[in-house]
DNA sequence: GATGAATGAGCATTCATTCAT
DNA sequence: AATGAATGAATGCTCATTCAT
């Protein structure tokens, strides 16, 4: 009941201030210590939550991918016609990142360097990123509105292009509005898969 | 000198280990001690030679990124025409990167996560890389053999879609020969830019 | 009551699963969570039942000191022959360590080994189980049937003898009867007070 | 050369602190800073030296075992009178526990508990000095001079009864002469295994 | 009486860096 | 130039104990 409640604030806010952190620092030089009184606990308090630094870190990655999927999925929901779905997932992406800008430090920046015992979730968790788009791009060259390309390679295009803009602006010192970049991106990407914006 | 020689080859083959310990276990977990024992040295030793591990990681990473330069430069001395100067470019970094698996994994992988005191740095270099790239098509673009694209956004897509091919094949277990991307990968990127391959 | 009742189920359940636990583990290794685990209650309702780690301790070993000297009284309760006496209480030794394993470590073994803090008290109880076998000796050097010994170094041997046989089977990892070994140690013991078995 | 003698130095120097630590707080509360300290050195120090807390108690178990094996050997080098072969072991071990206090400490309160983790090391060690007793006892029964008893038994009797006084003694407020012992328990051994002293 | 979330002091261990030899 | 013993600050994690519910 209301212990309920309490412990999953408590859980909720210890992950918030582990982004925070983690984003901060990086995983290596984020100490628990900083994360616990960030989150307004004690380190005893949140080892009671999380088993380690680790399964926080992943925790806190595995929340990121969740508000990412969540995102998209509610975007694309209302769309039925393929390249709109291409468009919508693109600036979804860009939007929620914009919207996100520790989530994306977190998700494009930080997970890499957490070292290598980590590689394997990344490489999950992209995974099914580029298979959203993947899906995408199979969608469209099946409705003719698109080429027919090689569309695992070029999700992965795309997803590395939305990364290296994103990772641009999430590190940048004065970040001008992430969506600027859309137009462009877009038009590019449209191309690259042989539809003219 | 025979002293000046051997001190160079200490010193190569201390970059050399931190190369091999760097990517084996990123920046972080990587031990000091065990790089001296790759290099066949000592801790005392290796610290005459650098002053420091952050300053050896940055001369891994300056080395690494004289050797992708280098690689650029040679493969693009031959080429005039700003088209075959795009390609050459593309193909040059998978080549440079397939054959230096560790290279890759340093530049793209190691660089991000070794926190947030590398971050200027990892971004000059990825600019001045990309700065390459968007030399190239501002060529092409002046040639009027690629559409007149936004030159900045078209560089980070491209070097963005490389850093993804390039990763997953970096990160893989059982990764294939990375130039077989290059066709895909070619056919996509040149036609972001409005050119049929 | 019935809450009378329950109360005191209950405090015998956790002697009994901190006796299993301290036996296992050994004090300072032994967690309270897994006492109170093994006890199927709460950290907290341990806490109710016991002041504390160290009480709990001393609660197990008082109790199994008391296991210890009620089973000597009973079987002494019969003998009236100083020899028999002495017999009795090298038999009632071994019969009560052979049944309970887990007594024998906690008592010969764990509790030296909880510290410092502990000293006293094992001092003390043995002490009173020397003083016991003093006792009886004395009474046979009274009664003429052993001879005029010093008993106090007398029981310390006695009880040393005794010790040593009981923790190599105690920490046996397949131990045989401990009763086996009664005959050859009898007639040692009662050797070296100057009786021939 | 030099620093071969000043490394074996600073050994040693841990060595005898920590025997000091741990026989004044128990292994368990001993921390691994005082002992750095009371070795005049850094806990960093410590750690070069030894890889751990449980390897420097070993090794501190290890030494004083050595100390008792080689003042047994000096002592019985000149014997080869059976019955003086059993009276000097015995004589010898109360004088070089009588000189090394601390020593008997460890070696028989503490390392037991010390944790279930060192009592395969224990037992090896006890069984190694138990041995010892039934080479020479089993010496003097093939020579005639005492019963043909079951010496396993005996030596353990011996062995107990020589720890049981040493431990009172060990543990005592205000220890008297361990050697004072002597005769009484020279008495009852000699006694239990047939032979008049 | 019981629960279990929370506390926080305590501690073993790591490791970049220094420096006497 | 090179060695490796020594340093000590830093940090993840444990766990006995408390207390609001």
């Amino acid at each position: 009941m209301r212990s309920q409640t309490r412990t999953i604030e408590r859980h909720e806010r210890i992950l918030e201030a582990a982004l925070d952190v983690f984003t901060r620092s990086g995983f290596q030089d984020a100490v628990v210590d900083d994360i616990a009184d960030a989150a307004s606990t004690s380190k005893g308090g949140l080892y009671f939550h999380f088993p380690g630094k680790d399964a926080l870190f992943l925790a806190v990655l595995d929340r990121t991918a969740m508000l990412l999927r969540s995102r998209l999925e509610l975007a694309l929901a209302m769309e039925a016609e393929p390249l709109a779905r291409l468009e919508t997932t693109l600036r979804a992406l860009l939007q929620t990142f914009g919207a996100h800008r520790k989530a994306a430090r977190l998700f494009l920046i930080d997970t890499p360097g957490a070292g290598p015992r980590f590689h394997r979730r990344m490489m999950t968790l992209r995974a099914e990123f580029t298979g959203l788009i993947v899906a995408e791009l199979e969608n469209a060259v099946a409705a003719g509105v698109i080429a027919p390309v090689d569309c695992r390679v070029a999700a992965q295009v795309w997803f590395g292009g939305i990364h290296e803009i994103v990772s641009q602006w999430a590190l940048a010192e004065d970040p001008e509005d992430l969506l600027a970049r859309l137009p462009a991106l877009r038009a590019l990407l449209l191309r690259s898969v042989g539809t003219a914006a």
